[in-house]
Order: structure tokens, then C-alpha cells, then sequence
DNA sequence: GTAGGAGTTGACACCGGTGTCAGGTTCGAG
DNA sequence: CTCGAACCTGACACCGGTGTCAACTCCTAC
């Protein structure tokens, strides 16, 4: 598929969808005219690195654990380096914080929202 | 307490504390000579306004809604306007969202750090 | 063949919380 | 009184994923 249809399936801009490709993390293949060609399980991809994203991986580290990950297609996966592990636990430990300060704020929220609509 | 022990005992940074005062965050009293000098609370609050940026609100929203929160020492707190009810309600499923992210890439970490570990 | 939607590269800008430096003032122990 | 640690204000810079504009080329339905 090319990539309006991968921005529009994943939602993700395709501005930004090119900037993954910049930084590694996603290829394509190009037409003869020089567009974009991707496959089928580029979506999934694109979603798995959305969300990495999101966890507040930088591009880097993102780049690095790609190819150690077990893919949809179940592809050959790499093993990550002892620095690498060393590194990606580092972050689930700052992901475990994140997510108790998350649902803190969600429980402060709530409070929030409660006290205004219970006197409505 | 002075900005330095304040600092000390949330792990935030002198520099944050100015800043949040600056975004009517956070507030102090001056000794004679133009020094802060926070109140024993203060350290609720700023571990508290900390969490809400960790759920990545903007100092903005959270200076909205800091007067509605329920604080420590049980002041009295105002009432969420239905602007806010809105904005927050909104936040709040950004952050479900993020948390779902969040377990979904803890998932994705661990199975690259055990496909890592248990071969060794 | 041609129009126009979709794609290409490159560059500039933003956001907003935080680090850091400069140059000066205040505090408090000795 | 004095000296060093702590504090003050103001300013500049950064990060890094994303938006947006420009100028141009490709693809496809007609």
C-alpha cells in the first residue's frame, strides 16, 4: 500500500510516517517512480511503534529493539545485547512509575469531575 | 522551609519550583530579605503537580483544576466549571489510553528482555 | 494527453518543561 | 565581620516528534 493509505489505516500523519523511515524504524520499498511501497504488516508496525512512542521511548531505543522483537509474521528476531537489556529495563522501571502516577492523576481527575457533576 | 530542602524532599529540581510559581502553580511567602519560604504542605502539592505532568497535562490545565482538588489539609475547594468538566473528562481519556500504551509496551519490553535472559 | 490528487525532498518552526550560566544578594555559622 | 553556601532574577538553549510550506514529480481516471 502506499503511504496515504498506511497514515489513514494507522493514524498516524504521514509526515510522520516518513520520519520513521528517516530514523530507521520503518523501510519501504519504491516504486519506479520513487513512492513509497509498503506491506501489509507495516501497519502493525507502525501501531507497535506508535505505542513505544507514546511510552516515552526515544526513536533511538526504538531502533534498537525493533529488530529483537518477535514480529506479527513471527520473523527471525534477534537477541538483544546485555547494554540493550540493561537499557530496556531501565525503562520498564520508569514505565511501571509512569503508569502509578497515571492512574494517580486518573483518581485525581475523577475527584475532580465528581465533585463538579455530583452537584450539578 | 527554603527552596533548596524543598527541592530535596520531592526530588524536583530548584529550578521547577521557580517555574512552577511563575505558572501560578505553587505559591510561597518572602522572607525579609526576598527568599521563598514554603509551608510544610507545600511538598503534597508539588508531588502532586508533578504526577499531573508525568500524565502530561500542561501547566495551564493544571492550574485550572488545582483549586478544585480536595488538598491535604482539606481547605476549601472550588467547583469545576463545565469548561473544565470538559477539558478534563477529555484528559482523562487520553490517559486511559496512554495507560493501555503503556501496558501494551511493558508487554513488548519484557518479551524482548526475557527472549534476552533466558538464553543466557 | 491532461488535470489534479497524491507522492517526493528539504527546510523552518513549535512546544514547554528543564538545564545551565551570569551576575548579584541574603543568610547564618564561626 | 566575614566567608561560603544558598538564594535571587533573567536569559539562552535544548530536545525530538510533529505541523506546515515550497517547489517539484508521479500516478491514474477521464
Amino acid at each position: 500500500m502506499r503511504i496515504g493509505e498506511l497514515a489513514e489505516r494507522t493514524g498516524v500523519s504521514v509526515r510522520s510516517l516518513r520520519y520513521y523511515e528517516q530514523q530507521g524504524l520503518l523501510t519501504s520499498e519504491r516504486t519506479a517512480g520513487g513512492h513509497r511501497e509498503y506491506p501489509e504488516r507495516a501497519v502493525d508496525r507502525v501501531i507497535r511503534i506508535q505505542e513505544l512512542f507514546a511510552a516515552g521511548l526515544s526513536s533511538k531505543k526504538i531502533a534498537l529493539m525493533l529488530p529483537c522483537m518477535r514480529d506479527a509474521d513471527g520473523g527471525p528476531s534477534e537477541i538483544a545485547t546485555p547494554r540493550l537489556v540493561d537499557d530496556l529495563t531501565a525503562e520498564r522501571a520508569r514505565i511501571d512509575r509512569l503508569i502509578t502516577d497515571l492512574v494517580r492523576s486518573r483518581e485525581v481527575l475523577d475527584e475532580v469531575i465528581d465533585a463538579a457533576s455530583g452537584r450539578r
